[in-house]
DNA sequence: TTCAATTGTCGTCAATTGACGACTTATAGC
DNA sequence: GCTATAAGTCGTCAATTGACGACAATTGAA
């Protein structure tokens, strides 16, 4: 299903090359021959009907194919989960399985530099700039905020990297994002009540969970969008103003019944 | 880190027994004398040490231990993704791996058979018909459902299972539960509505979005207690509380900004 | 041109894993 | 007790899969 490889191609073309007979039980062995031409017109053939994703450039410098690798990996391991596997993974990339351990002593230690990449590359300071900028309405400042975040960071790819790095054991540490989300949702609940002028409860979990609501809900959207393969009807931008709005209609009395029942 | 499973002590104690040599390279092989006794001490031995989860009674009839296996399955793979291997599986059901085999065909089957079980057997029709009990109010309503549906239903198994499921390819139709959702959902917008006398907008998209809003909200509160391994501080029935303070506080402008919109 | 460093590949190993044939043992009905 | 049947196990196979040693092809600097 993943297209014809540059490698399936080369394995049809020079089936069963063994240099010599290993330890073990031996299997039918040939001679390699300079196979230089027949090598290279292969490896054009295979380079025209490579597939739309990273296929190499034949000969890359060092970083170059790390790169090209790691995004790659990234995508991959988004579609398939983290347990992939590395021969499927070096097919996507157009080389050779054995490639990969040049750059990654381990697969663990590949996926867990795709994580980095990937899962924590995305957060932005700027974020931080943007919704603490009082010459703007919350109410627009929140739109727009949370139509980028729903457009660049809550894509397929990263949902999907994110859910499977969080079921598959907690050894990734998710402590680094807890800590943006919990300074943004800060921010947001400052900044609201700010607006509003209403005093926020002391409480600072309680006063996380009233973040919650606008963030988680928008959050599920995404899963419901990407990970559960619903199909939105609806405008992802109204779906945001959406949201907003329903968090800013209720957020003076959801305060205020919060800080009286605490 | 599994507990000593009797496989285990049975394989220490009567390691190698191969009954002939069969087609392929040999290895040593022993001949299988009547350990009845040794056996039997054996199995008494990993009957007492076996660990808390679904261990075996030794000899269940056909429909018992089908049953346990079941079990032990949905924490199993709820815990271990679905890609957890049967070996280990029946490690913790306290059998052989052959015997999962006895009652399912595959381990498809099994998996298929579990999320039968596990993620569609929990809806309930009575949520249907106390959601819509007039001589209630709708907040005491939403209060006692969402309370119930986060502890019975937004379980750390179910909802590990249904993201495990989810995510590797959607060959497990989500319809039904999306189908029951979107029920859940219309009957929750219709009561709301009711209760504020406004008019909800004719697009139903739009409606089931509104309606997310709290949903997914409160989905979004278990996916983080239960996925992301976030400490919750704050208790749940006040959370719930919470979320669905904030939806009917914001329904109205809601709702009026959508069908002015529309 | 020459050649050493770099990029890339082949073929294989050992461990894993789903599946199953052949066999053993407990149990219920007589 | 005796036996048929169902419950349960062993050991193995074939396919996968992470990892790697050994070699080959390319490239660029001298």
């Amino acid at each position: 299903m993943h297209l014809l490889q540059p490698a399936t191609v080369w394995d049809l073309a020079v089936r069963g090359g063994c240099y010599k007979p290993v330890r073990g039980m031996l299997r039918g062995h040939r001679v390699r021959m300079k196979a230089n031409t027949m090598r290279k017109r292969t490896r054009t053939a295979s380079d025209e009907g490579r597939g739309a994703s990273g296929a190499s450039q034949s000969r890359l410098p060092h970083a170059e194919r790390r790169a090209q690798i790691l995004d790659t990996a990234a995508q991959f391991f988004s579609e398939n989960g983290l347990s992939g596997q590395t021969r499927r993974l070096a097919e996507a990339c157009g080389v050779s399985q054995r490639l990969l351990y040049r750059f990654f002593p381990t697969k663990e230690e590949l996926v867990a530099e795709v994580y980095r990449e990937e899962i924590l590359g995305v957060f932005k300071a700027s974020w931080f700039v943007e919704l603490q900028d009082r010459s703007v309405p919350v109410e627009e400042r929140f739109f727009s905020f949370y139509q980028e975040y729903l457009q660049k960071t809550l894509t397929r790819k990263w949902l999907r990297l994110f859910l499977f790095a969080s079921l598959t054991d907690g050894s990734m540490a998710p402590d680094y994002i807890a800590s943006i989300i919990t300074q943004l949702l800060e921010v947001l609940m400052r900044e609201a009540a700010h607006e509003f002028d209403v005093t926020l409860p002391e409480d600072r979990a309680l006063v996380l969970e009233m973040g919650w609501t606008l963030h988680g809900a928008i959050s599920h959207y995404a899963i419901r969008k990407h990970i559960y393969k619903a199909r939105t009807v609806v405008d992802d931008d109204r779906i945001v103003e959406m949201h907003v709005r329903m968090f800013l209609g209720g957020f003076v009395p959801m305060v205020e019944a919060q800080a009286a029942a605490d």
